[in-house]
DNA sequence: CCAGAACTTGACCAAAGCGTCAACTTTTTC
DNA sequence: GAAAAAGTTGACGCTTTGGTCAAGTTCTGG
């Protein structure tokens, strides 16, 4: 992140130059729903513009390019997942930790929809836009959690599941009412996934995947 | 479907004309894999042409616009489907089936990787060329499943699992590997997704629903 | 072998889109 | 309150791209 510089070299007046972070803000916000919606080729920077009520130029006074925008929502949104993740704690019981993490993933996913949907498309992609480093915290993430997995196996706590499978299964699991919520809406029968239906995949996700891993349901 | 007449308004020589048959076949695998990497509007007629090893003229003079290529491609891929959905058959043994249906599908998305992908970007992007009809063959299959789901709860053989959350929960955990290859390859640490991890894919899954759903194994 | 249908293809067009720029206004700093 | 920094914006350049066309070649049926 760059910093704003005043001639003295100081750090911006306020956290950061006011206006910058608005503007910077509302481009980012209208870009996701628009990227959400039309993917990366598919959304135009006049739309985006049109969406954040400024000017085309005036987007690109704020970012240099497209990608640059991309890239920064991308980026930002991988950090939030950790706090879902934050529940998977091996000093926990799997009980309570993995409903926990389902319940918070799946609200995540409600909640920020766009943004979901946005990396769904870029995974679906290739993930041509996910850096390297953006990949090592996943990967870090994911095989750290997949350690606690096996932590509770060897415990006696669990069946001895193939770990990173579970994540998998879980991850796919918490991701499909955002991601694909046109296939949920068609298959129950609904204009709207709504929270009851998210509520609804959480009971049903939880104990399915306790009972079929043999956690006891405390 | 048009189908080529000739001057005396017989069907077509052979079964379609064969020079029409090659060239469409040519172009909508090309066009296949440039749109499940690009998406609708990041693929490019000069792409796929160049693909097909076709002119670009050429491609035009068989579809008439790219979304009757795209559309074509979607259409396809749904019929396909039912071969895997046709495994869940309330007659048989729930453990058999869903372990048949689970591999089934997990293999299908394997071997058309691209297809896959192309209907997750589609479905991701909101249907957006999704016919009616098409959506209205997904809802039916997927009640049908459902109920027999519900029918095997009835009769003994399965908990009484929320049916239509459970067909999801299948739906998104076999679609992963194909359409989430990137993550899925992030966290199995491999530069590809081989068939033996989709194998161990399909035990752990089979393994975790069929216990979860208090199937017996047989 | 001929007529007409089917197919092929290079050249072209208009629209859309990314990104630039230079002139202008507002805000900040001292 | 003046100078500099930050922010604003309409107009423009240039490339890409979906789609068309008209002139040609190859097939095919009789």
């Amino acid at each position: 992140m760059r910093r704003t510089m005043n001639r003295a070299g100081a750090a911006a007046t306020g956290e950061d130059r006011r206006i910058r972070a608005r503007n910077k803000r509302r481009i980012l916000d209208a870009a996701t729903i628009v990227f959400s919606r039309k993917g990366f080729d598919g959304a135009s920077i006049a739309e985006i513009a049109q969406r954040s009520r400024l000017p085309k130029a005036n987007v690109y006074y704020y970012f240099k390019t497209k990608q640059a925008i991309y890239a920064t929502i991308i980026a930002n949104l991988i950090d939030e997942w950790d706090n879902a993740l934050a529940h998977l704690r091996a000093d926990r019981e799997p009980a309570d930790a993995l409903a926990d993490y389902v319940r918070a993933k799946l609200e995540f996913s409600r909640r920020h929809a766009a943004q979901s949907k946005m990396f769904a498309n870029e995974v679906v992609h290739g993930g041509r836009f996910l850096s390297r480093a953006s990949r090592a915290h996943i990967h870090a993430a994911t095989v750290e959690k997949a350690k606690v997995f096996e932590g509770w196996s060897k415990a006696g706590k669990m069946d001895p599941v193939h770990p990173m499978h579970l994540f998998i299964l879980l991850w796919a699991a918490t991701q499909f009412y955002a991601d694909f919520d046109v296939m949920a809406k068609n298959a129950l029968a609904t204009r709207r996934v709504s929270a009851r239906d998210f509520d609804a995949a959480a009971t049903m996700i939880t104990g399915v995947v306790l009972k079929g891993c043999g956690i006891t349901n405390r």
